[in-house]
DNA sequence: GTAGGGTTAG
């Protein structure tokens, strides 16, 4: 393998400058080189795949290819423009590769998507004795992550260990940020506290790690932490923390966080911005919702349908379906998300005829076929407004295969509309759809106790002994003061449980006098222990 | 030859 630079340069370039040489010379016609220096930089001149496989050829004709850096960039580029067809088949060809073609072809497989090449790629680097560096494991690891194979992930981890790359500030974020996706925090906690320095990358995948599994007060916990450390958050970090902020619903938490990144004035982008509008938003705050969504400049289908669905979850059904056109004439085109949202809006507002109208739009005038979620809300929709044949009509007239939420949707609805008979044929369905969910049986439970037929509560009860299924309470917070409490039921862990009991007692004692009474056809049977 | 970012039903 001859070396470009011991390499004796051919008369016809020598005092040539190649960019220069390259960009006034017609497309089509190559002059004799023998430098891979040249071609490489005629390579980063294409500008299309026709051009890239011309000096290929042009390389081909005059031994280029033996030089492994020209080979190299040859494939990233042809993984550049998307042609894996053609950088595998040259990949292939090659006499010898070092790790960076390996990690271009994993790379590139990994860009276009393809998971199943780009692991079966890296698989094939590893049997031929290939060391794995900081630049092929990140790309096999978010793969792990993009298709939860938690199981591949962890072989990939082991392999990390074992070359001693678990502190590579890439290749640890990919690994805690697989992690947090899998749903392992645990796993991702291990890995963070065992590196002794973090990079600001780092910082961010874990914090956005802490919300997304559920545990957003420790993300602000690791903010400050960060700080406290001395790396400075930049836009990115600012957006986890706030999608943090979100989970949390934590109004004072928000604006100190919008504070704090007026303050660094961060400018609005289009993410930061929506981000923004779902914290406000989930936090309670139509109006600051809104307020950010005006002072954005550019605005794009992911804006237009936060700010929709934060209409909807506060109950402002018209406002959100106003936005629609709105967003039309703007030029934004909705996306199947935009419809959840619309759709979901109007079930929250009793909006009957609006919901049929955009669920018939979306597939008439933008040919999107429903999917579950669509129907879910226009189950929702007929089943709150009592129309529950129709609901059924359309569950049973479904193309698409039915999950949990639907079956969710539509008993929710038989029971506001006490239809004893279809609400066991909708928890009969969810049991057969997730048999290891103790919530659906508790929920058939109480509806077989509600109808008193007790002989079939002891048999719901009995199949859950049998199949060792145990409902685990759940919890509810609450931010006072930027103080967060917590509660489960019938929970007297709090400092001043006696004065919330007391509370509650004069409460329920004031609605009774007020005429109300408690519909506890819902909360029959839910928890032993009150029995 | 590398990384981390926003919206969705029940």
């Amino acid at each position: 393998m001859a070396d470009s630079s011991t390499q004796v340069q051919h008369p016809h370039e020598t005092s040539l400058d190649h960019h220069t040489q390259i960009a006034e010379i017609p497309e089509t016609i190559f002059p004799f080189s023998f430098d891979p220096k040249f071609y490489i930089s005629a390579l980063f001149t294409c500008k299309n795949l026709t051009q890239i496989k011309q000096v290929h050829t042009q390389a081909t004709v005059n031994g280029i290819l033996q030089n492994l850096a020209f080979a190299n960039k040859l494939l990233y580029i042809y993984a550049q423009f998307k042609a894996l067809d053609d950088a595998y088949s040259f990949f292939d060809s090659m006499r010898e590769r070092d790790s960076v073609s390996w990690s271009v072809m994993v790379g590139g497989f990994a860009k276009a998507g393809d998971y199943r090449n780009c692991i079966g790629t890296f698989r094939e680097a590893i049997r031929s004795g290939v060391q794995p560096d900081n630049y092929t494991l990140p790309f096999a690891i978010r793969v792990c992550r993009d298709t939860l194979g938690l199981q591949t992930g962890r072989a990939i981890h082991d392999l990390v260990h074992k070359f001693g790359l678990h502190l590579d500030p890439f290749v640890a974020a990919a690994l805690l940020d697989m992690y947090a996706k899998c749903g392992v925090l645990e796993d991702a906690q291990l890995l963070f506290y065992e590196m002794p320095k973090r990079d600001l990358v780092t910082w961010t995948v874990m914090i956005g790690a802490y919300a997304e599994c559920g545990n957003a007060n420790e993300s602000l916990v690791l903010f400050d932490w960060m700080r406290e450390e001395g790396v400075v958050p930049d836009k990115v970090a600012m957006v986890n923390v706030v999608f943090a902020c979100a989970k949390l619903g934590a109004m004072h938490k928000a604006k100190l966080v919008h504070d704090y990144i007026s303050r660094k004035q961060y400018s609005l982008d289009v993410i930061l911005g929506t981000a923004l509008i779902d914290m406000y938003a989930k936090c309670g705050s139509i109006d600051s919702a809104r307020d950010i969504f005006d002072r954005m400049k550019e605005k794009n289908v992911v804006s237009w349908s936060a700010m929709i669905a934060a209409y909807g979850y506060h109950g402002h059904g018209r406002k959100a379906l106003d936005l629609f056109p709105m967003m039309l004439r703007s030029g934004i085109l909705p996306n199947r998300i935009t419809f959840v949202s619309l759709l979901y809006a109007c079930s929250h507002s009793g909006l009957v005829d609006e919901g049929r109208r955009i669920f018939y739009l979306m597939s008439k005038d933008y040919s999107m076929r429903p999917d579950v979620k669509h129907c879910t809300c226009m189950v929702d929709i007929l089943g709150r407004a009592g129309r529950l044949d129709e609901a059924l009509e359309l569950i049973d007239n479904m193309k698409v295969e039915k999950d949990e939420g639907l079956w969710s949707a539509f008993l929710g609805a038989c029971r506001i509309h006490r239809n004893t008979r279809l609400v066991e044929k909708a928890a009969k369905s969810l049991l057969e759809l997730q048999p290891r969910n103790p919530g659906h049986y508790v929920l058939l439970s109480n509806i077989y106790a509600n109808a008193g037929r007790w002989e079939d509560v002891a048999m719901v009860r009995e199949l859950m002994t049998q199949r060792r299924l145990k409902k685990t309470p759940g919890w509810s917070w609450i931010e006072v003061d930027d103080q967060t409490h917590q509660f489960s039921v019938g929970d007297k862990t709090h400092p001043r449980s006696k004065e919330i009991y007391e509370m509650l007692k004069s409460l329920s004692a004031k609605l009774e006098l007020a005429g109300y009474a408690p519909n506890t056809n819902f909360v029959l049977h839910d928890v032993d222990e009150e029995l």
